[in-house]
RNA sequence: CGCGGGAUAGAGCAACUGGCAGCUCGCAAGGCUCAUAACCUUGAGGUUCCGGGUUCGAAUCCCGGUCCCGCAA
């Protein structure tokens, strides 16, 4: 049996795994990969290549960097992106693999393969639908995500189900621990479930619309800590954007984010302290910072929330004992 | 030349108008304690990023360079 032969859609460092396990199996043939182009990043504007691209060049892959994808209407355009198979009997390529792309793809390319288009979506689908759907599972405290590889229809994540898998979300979770884990388990699913869906033993079955919701894109602002929510709200949220965009305060005026944080819970402090009394019942305005013992502590508007890693505007990223120890009259501040 | 902050002990930071380079933490030794992320005593640890210049004298002022970081993208 020939093998089959694939191309592969990815960018972000949610796709490597798959690309990697895809590229590891005989059975699979990748013929190109397709990723984003090289964009300026970085203080000095430096192109940065795509996750996908640089694996993809460890492996020795064909790539290509279109600006877009072909419109139908534009064939020559058409053809310079999917180049017919080589060899004669081929006939066209089997199957497109797509994982966190970042681009729409048209209709009219998902359809050029013989077995469709298959994408692997980092939540349980129909739930999450949308392109943070790890940051809000988070953000909405849920104890289990999972993925999903569907096949891939014009609506954005709306085709039917080939595969499913449940993870579970332990408390206290952060952003790459969670993004990392669902990219393994969505490689490791697509490879499972991929000759089945080739030989056609399974069929997709269609989501229940009903039921579907909708994540949006994260933008900076999405970041900025309000004191006045929760302690809880604000653990998520500085877990949930630990990669991007961070979650931040302001201090004396000066931009600072916070990576690491844990919702502080009075009723176990250190034992007693002989000499300096901890604050038991911190108390004051919300954003004030406290110290107990040693650890940095912040008055949320229901609780308190002990920060561990933080980085002031300019400076390094140091924990929040090293912040304490050089920051001047740093108890009774507060930030906005 | 996109805008801006920074580099001083192992870490985080001070040192104003040039004049013995300090603070908190950590580390080491000892003490105290049922006990600690506690307390007391003592100690080690510095080419003040690099190269020039000004000066009796430079962490500090001037010129050049390197590196780190925030914003913006």
């Amino acid at each position: 049996m020939s093998r089959i032969s694939v191309i592969f859609f990815g960018t972000s460092d949610f796709a490597v795994p798959a690309l990697k396990k895809l590229a590891a199996d005989s059975r699979y043939q990748i013929i190109e990969v397709v990723t984003q182009p090289d964009k300026p990043a970085g203080r000095k504007q430096e192109l940065h290549s795509s996750p996908i691209k640089v694996e993809a060049e460890k492996l020795g892959l064909k790539i290509l960097q279109p600006p877009r994808l072909s419109s139908p209407t534009r064939e020559e355009e058409k053809e310079s992106i999917f180049p017919p198979l080589d060899g004669e009997g081929s006939g066209g390529v089997d199957l497109f693999i797509v994982a966190s792309y970042g681009k729409i793809i048209p209709k009219s390319v998902l359809d050029i393969p013989k077995h469709g288009t298959l994408n692997i979506h980092p939540s349980l689908l129909p739930k999450y639908r949308g392109p943070s759907p790890i940051q809000v599972a988070i953000l909405n405290g849920d104890t289990e995500t999972g993925v999903t590889i569907i096949k891939l229809d014009e609506e954005m994540d709306h085709g039917p189900i080939v595969a499913q898998r449940i993870l579970s979300v332990e408390s206290g979770i952060l952003y790459k621990t969670l993004h990392n884990r669902l990219a393994e388990a969505g490689a490791t699913l697509l490879l499972e479930c991929l000759s089945d869906y080739i030989s056609e033993k399974t069929k997709p079955t269609a989501q229940d619309h009903s039921k579907a919701t909708f994540t949006k894109i994260i933008t900076k602002d999405d970041g900025r800590i309000n004191w006045q929510d929760s302690v809880e709200e604000i653990d998520r949220q500085i877990r949930a954007y630990e990669n991007w965009p961070v979650a931040w305060t302001t201090l004396d005026g000066k931009k600072l984010k916070i990576f690491d944080a844990a919702p502080y819970n009075p009723s176990q402090p250190p034992l007693s302290l002989r000499g300096g009394v901890p604050p038991l019942n911190l108390r004051g305005g919300e954003g004030e910072l406290f110290l107990a013992g040693k650890d940095l502590i912040v008055h949320c508007a229901r609780g308190n929330l002990e920060i561990k890693k933080l980085q002031l505007e300019g400076a390094k990223k140091i924990t929040a004992r090293e912040f304490a120890n050089g920051y001047k009259n740093l108890l009774g501040k507060v930030m906005q």
